[in-house]
DNA sequence: CCTCGCGTCGGAATCGGTTCCACGATACCT
DNA sequence: AGGTATCGTGGAACCGATTCCGACGCGAGG
């Protein structure tokens, strides 16, 4: 009575061969059927569309792919799934890439570039048509190479990889923070500490901008800088280092939403009141960013249009292995109150 | 003098034909080589391997794939990717999958049940081994049918839909929830209202909880329940709504982190104060629940769990396609000072 | 010396499609 | 009527691997 069968005893899925075979045509007709191909005649049509409902045939991508030696699969090498950024630029990419009719193979390095370089060689095994990566390690070696070998259309996510020829997402970090680290220097801040992970382009983008604000103005290098890793954890010990010193700063800026995360956690715990005790800075505009009390001044940028523009570059590069080109999308600084004026007994 | 060749000119990937051609043997000794068949004498792996590495030569997975009939690729059809929970699934799952050797292919519905149902057939097509799916709509016909015609093994995250001999991993909400309900109900609370989303299992069990409560108590049903999507959207608007009744809520009970993060948005832009003027539990554990001022006290489940649950049922029944069970992850209530008493002039 | 058996290896079929090529039939032109 | 261009179709090679099967060489046993 019930429906529910067993996977063993289904009928097995019919192949091509079964559909000629009870059209009464041969396999090439019925190929020719399927992709449209203009030498078939309306009876031909007829015929093995009656068949193909009638075994309710789907062809096997992957013996399709086999022969047409195209995958329609984009691999998407990235560093950390789980963090927001990451999640957002792969739902819009995904989304893009989907609607042009490609699927994405998705592989999670944890942050481990040795992981991103096994990962593009598998992806390449795979034989993905274009791969999208956002490594976790620029310099890495056996990245490179894995990259290096790829004979498909590769974008790079906001890294400064220069491999072959690949096409480059960028975003401009810069005038988002100068506009911070201005804001923070109008304020009276002098002491103020970057908080930042790997020495990935965004990170060091962020922290030349920091740095040339302070030349700009001709002011002494007052600032700091800590270098760590991208990670929450990371976050709260700079942190508490930065608070256990003899002169803290009076405001800090995290470079990263973990970073950042993890920085207010720790402040948090501290009971120390931002824009008054110390001023704030996020970057990437997640949800705590606007309702923590106070809100928190973030340099933000549109992820989804990251992802979209990825996926576009992609698009365009596939069916033209000579196409280059590099995209470069902005970063605004929103001012909230978490930035405000130093402490009169802390000039 | 530089490195810097097009993909064009770069020698062709090299196939097991000219790896048997350089080393004079079979194809057939190749494969044996390769896949560590017995029948193969030390020269002759000696030859073998030597070529491989002078071509530099990898397998071509996809014709493994067509050869073997399997294609180590798991399937993983979500609503939405870009919402904490299903990226911390997600990014678990991958993980243990991936050390198992299976590689993941992802699909975002964006919550649109249409989408699951055209996905799920998609990644049939693609020949996966097995596949994981979270769907928007338990009960949409096509995605039933989509289901049904699978012959691999499917594992089915929190949602009612028994199907062949799919696999579930489940959350077990009520207990959880019945305790926010039961602390809510303590501090004296009657008018608790709970926006939900679609009607899916999580929802069915979240509100099943709080009628039980009140039943168990013997109170009458003064609570409110709200059902509608799960997003951000809704949350605000709900909430908006339920401020705007002439007797509002003294609690809020939001049912999954979207709905919460709109909750928030609206009761804190209106200046209401929680624990105070508004008592409120909302789901899942993101990171502003325990960072919002007062902190958010939450239903929390461990999402990477969930993940790692699921990629182990699908390990277990990969080899095994007779092996059915299904797991039942706990929920825990996490109380926090956005519970509060009833105010006085409200009860 | 012949045969049996074991250890190796090559050849060929196969997975499920795509596409080139040749061929038969029809239509068209002179 | 004969030649040729066109259309539609079937056959076969091919994509890149795996695997079955048959065969070969060699040592041992009868």
């Amino acid at each position: 009575m019930t429906s529910a069968r067993s996977r063993k005893d289904r009928p097995p899925r019919a192949s091509m061969r079964e559909v000629a075979d009870l059209a009464g045509v041969a396999m090439s007709s019925v190929s020719r059927v399927l992709s449209n191909h203009p030498d078939a005649s309306d009876a031909m049509r007829a015929r093995v569309l009656a068949a193909v409902t009638a075994l309710g045939y789907q062809p096997d991508l992957l013996a399709q792919s086999l022969r047409r030696q195209e995958t329609k699969t984009i691999g998407f090498a990235v560093g950390d799934i789980s963090n927001q950024l990451f999640a957002e630029i792969v739902a819009a990419a995904e989304t893009r890439l989907r609607e042009a009719g490609y699927s994405m193979l998705l592989t999670n390095s944890e942050g481990r570039p040795d992981l991103d370089a096994v990962h593009i060689g598998l992806l390449h095994q795979r034989r993905v048509d274009g791969l999208i990566v956002s490594v976790s390690d620029e310099r890495n070696e056996d990245m490179l190479r894995a990259l290096e070998r790829l004979d498909v259309p590769v974008v790079v996510l906001d890294r400064n990889v220069n491999v072959g020829r690949a096409l480059h997402v960028y975003t401009d970090h810069q005038p988002g923070m100068r506009h911070a680290v201005g804001h923070l220097l109008d304020l009276g801040h002098r002491r103020i500490a970057m908080i930042c992970g790997q020495p990935l382009r965004p990170t060091n983008e962020r922290r030349a901008a920091l740095e040339a604000c302070y030349q700009e103005r001709g002011l002494p290098k007052t600032y700091r800088i800590l270098e760590g890793r991208l990670s929450v954890e990371y976050g709260a010990r700079a942190t508490a280092e930065l608070l256990a010193l003899a002169d803290p700063p009076t405001a800090i800026i995290a470079g990263g939403n973990q970073l950042m995360l993890g920085a207010i956690r720790v402040l948090h715990a501290r009971g120390i009141r931002l824009g008054r005790e110390m001023s704030f800075v996020g970057c990437d505009d997640i949800p705590i960013s606007e309702l923590y009390d106070p809100p928190i001044a973030v340099v933000r940028r549109d992820n989804a249009a990251i992802g979209r523009c990825a996926a576009d570059l992609m698009l365009q590069a596939l069916p033209d292995p000579d196409y280059v080109a590099d995209m470069l999308l902005p970063a605004e600084f929103i001012a909230r109150p978490s930035c405000g004026p130093v402490p009169p007994d802390r000039g």
